[in-house]
DNA sequence: CTTTCTACTTAGTACTTTCACC
DNA sequence: GGTGAAAGTACTAAGTAGAAAG
């Protein structure tokens, strides 16, 4: 049984960032150019805008434009656009697809034509030149290409600690092995005694040499990619050309999953033609395979957006390509995930009495179901879907929840019923919290740990399909992840509004945006590795503080000595002097503030990662709506790609957009 | 009903580019 | 103009959820 030191811990007390004033790193914000957007259509002028795919729906009284072809957008590369000239922020802008005022497909469907290149296959393999040896048991050992590659993989990961693992080296062993000839196979029989520094060392090197390329070098392959990207990095999807998110087909290497898994270290295998299915539309010019070879399929299914798709050998699963996030296809569907997010806020409280009623049913299913409810409602737990054992890395959401995983106190630390979460949730990112929770829910709890093992579920007889059949008969479209991009969502509107100060500048404000993004961070868990660097930038931060202190004595002792002398002289210049100290002085002091601030937010922002919530949990018109109303601009919120992604949130939030 | 399959979203990290500073 | 940190991007694993199959 598993107890953890309680120090250990990162606090958490359900979300909220402490409430220091912190300068962000950067400060030159240029003077708000005032986001302009000529009067957007309202897209609805009843309530709020629904959006309700599969259900037949105009957007309201307007007239959709039909998707008819309007000529595909070149799309440029920044270079060249600047060498067309001035800077014209604005143009691009104006030419780009308005998807969101179009009508959506109300069939089901996906789209009505899809044409695209295939995927760019990993490039083959290069054999190592013949001064690259490998030894074993220490005598030179020619490899034949196919377990030389293997083993390159294993090389290159030389410096990393999994490569010391047991798991990792058993299950890197064992597929090795599948590669090796016959008489390989006989020799090399204990992977402790092979040597693979030689080759370790010829890749470190292959990577300087790349790092000190010329720059017409660099700029040769950038150029290359440039095309490539134009090749194969973009498909005509319904008469438009979109951006593909993933057009290279994953190269061959070791899997590493995350946290404890028991096929690190196995061998993913190359991709050939003939393991991919294409999908296209049958009128469109389907892609060609590599000379010589075959797709194993070409579909036309117009009711997935997937262009290519093949099964990976690990879990057996399927990868797919697929569109980039400013794809009208992704885009509807972040659309859509909001509107539901909003229709549940427009109910949680009936749903949330509901629950409450359930804590004191009869039926043990029925509590089970609603006690994992409270928790995925309060501390934003993820549904927990059970998983395959000994497949993956153990890992628990909520209905997997075990006995193991929570410890009840009925008192602690000054209150009452304290629930303590600690377990390994998605990507083993650990999850640890401590909760005060209603006596009934304590009950609760303590009924269903009655005579169960630690390693028992601690919800028995509730898993994510009747969690969500349930949620579904309460709201259309409910399910258990709505609540995270609810609560998510919610929150940063709440925070936002608590934490904008009308007065402060737009570094100030900036700053609080971040803080209430990192309310949500903290409530949905988003966590990091502390950078490398971390210790390291935070030391020369520091130093940088100490230098402006003693800059700040100095300064101060200055003033005194100018005051004194003022006193003894008593004249205008020496008034002026003292004048100029003094502003020296407040100045300084500024800068020293800034700095530290800045390394609170650093610190604060250790082991969090914002990233995520951002891109997925948080309505982006609240963000733009944020923007708007405080006249900062949206690419202090957003860089460029996530103004493409958010492209419709940006166009159609007004300033007082309520989530 | 349970299990398997499929499609899609969400996630952290490694790598690459940009930027601030000397 | 060189360097190191920060910001941005690419990558792909790991989830959710619903449908199909058994």
């Amino acid at each position: 049984m598993k107890s953890l030191d309680g120090k250990i811990k990162k606090e958490k007390e359900n979300g909220f960032a402490s409430p220091h004033v912190k300068s962000e790193p950067e400060d030159n914000f240029y003077p708000s150019p005032k986001h302009e957007k000529p009067l957007k259509r309202k897209r609805d002028d009843d309530n709020d805008a629904e959006f309700k795919p599969k259900k037949i729906k105009t957007e309201n009284d307007k007239k959709a434009k039909k998707r008819k072809l309007d000529e595909p957008k070149k799309t440029k590369n920044k270079k060249g656009e600047v060498a067309d000239g001035k800077k014209k922020a604005k143009k691009e802008p104006e030419e780009k697809w308005k998807w969101w005022e179009e009508e959506r497909y109300t069939d089901g469907s996906k789209w009505r034509f899809l044409e695209h290149k295939g995927p760019v296959f990993a490039p083959p393999y290069e054999p190592l030149p013949s001064n690259v040896k490998f030894y074993y048991d220490g005598k030179h050992m020619k490899l034949s290409p196919e377990a030389e590659e293997v083993a390159t993989f294993f090389a290159k990961m030389l410096d990393h600690e999994y490569t010391t693992k047991d798991i990792f080296r058993k299950n890197f062993f064992k597929d090795w092995k599948k590669e090796m000839t016959s008489e390989e196979k006989s020799k090399i029989t204990d992977l402790k005694k092979c040597d693979f520094n030689e080759m370790s060392e010829y890749f470190k090197a292959q990577s300087e040499a790349r790092k000190a390329m010329t720059k017409e070098e660099k700029l040769k392959i950038k150029e290359q990619n440039e095309r490539t990207l134009q090749e194969y990095g973009f498909c005509i999807m319904d008469n438009h050309r979109e951006r593909i998110a993933n057009f290279r087909i994953e190269p061959p290497g070791l899997f590493r999953g995350r946290g404890d898994h028991p096929k690190m270290g196995m061998l993913k295998r190359r991709i050939r033609p003939q393991d991919i299915i294409v999908n296209c539309s049958k009128d469109s010019k389907h892609p060609e395979p590599p000379p010589g070879s075959r797709w194993k399929e070409v579909r036309h299914d117009n009711k997935v957006t997937w262009l290519v798709s093949w099964t990976e050998n690990i879990q057996g699963s399927i990868k797919y390509i697929m569109l980039n996030p400013s794809s009208r296809i992704k885009g509807e569907k972040d659309w859509q995930k909001y509107e539901t997010a909003r229709r549940l806020k427009k109910c949680v409280d009936r749903i949330r009495n509901q629950y409450r009623e359930d804590w004191k049913s009869k039926e043990m299913r029925i509590r089970q179901r609603a006690v994992a409810l409270y928790f995925i409602d309060k501390l934003a737990l993820r549904a927990g879907n059970e998983k395959e054992e000994g497949e993956t890395a153990d890992t628990v959401g909520c209905c997997s929840l075990r006995v193991e995983h929570i410890k009840l106190h009925p008192e602690n630390e000054g209150q009452e019923y304290v629930v303590e979460f600690d377990f390994l949730g998605k990507d083993s990112i650990r999850y640890y919290n401590k909760v005060p929770v209603e006596k009934r829910v304590f009950k609760n709890l303590q009924l269903f740990m009655e005579n169960k093992e630690p390693d028992d579920d601690l919800f028995d007889r509730l898993n994510t399909s009747v969690l969500n059949k349930h949620l579904q008969e309460l709201m259309d479209g409910l399910t258990a992840k709505v609540f995270r991009t609810y609560n998510a969502s919610f929150t940063l509107q709440q925070q936002l509004k608590e934490l904008t100060n009308a007065d402060e500048n737009i570094p100030a404000k900036i700053l609080s945006y971040n803080r209430a993004n990192r309310a949500v961070a903290i409530l949905c868990n988003h966590q990091r590795a502390p950078p490398k660097t971390f210790e390291k930038s935070m030391q020369n931060l520091q130093a940088k503080i100490d230098a402006k202190r003693d800059q700040l004595s100095d300064a101060k002792r200055e003033l005194k000595s100018s005051k004194a002398d003022a006193k003894v002289r008593r004249d205008e210049k020496s008034k002026k002097a003292v004048e100029s100290k003094k502003k020296a002085v407040q100045r300084i002091e500024e800068q020293l503030m800034k700095l530290e601030v800045q390394a609170t937010d650093r610190e604060e922002n250790k082991q969090i990662a914002l990233g995520t919530s951002k891109l997925n949990y948080l309505d982006p018109r609240i963000s733009v709506a944020w923007c708007k109303k405080w006249g900062i601009p949206v690419e202090k919120i957003y860089n460029k790609t996530q103004r493409e992604k958010f492209a419709w949130a940006i166009d159609m939030a007004d300033d007082d957009y309520e989530f």
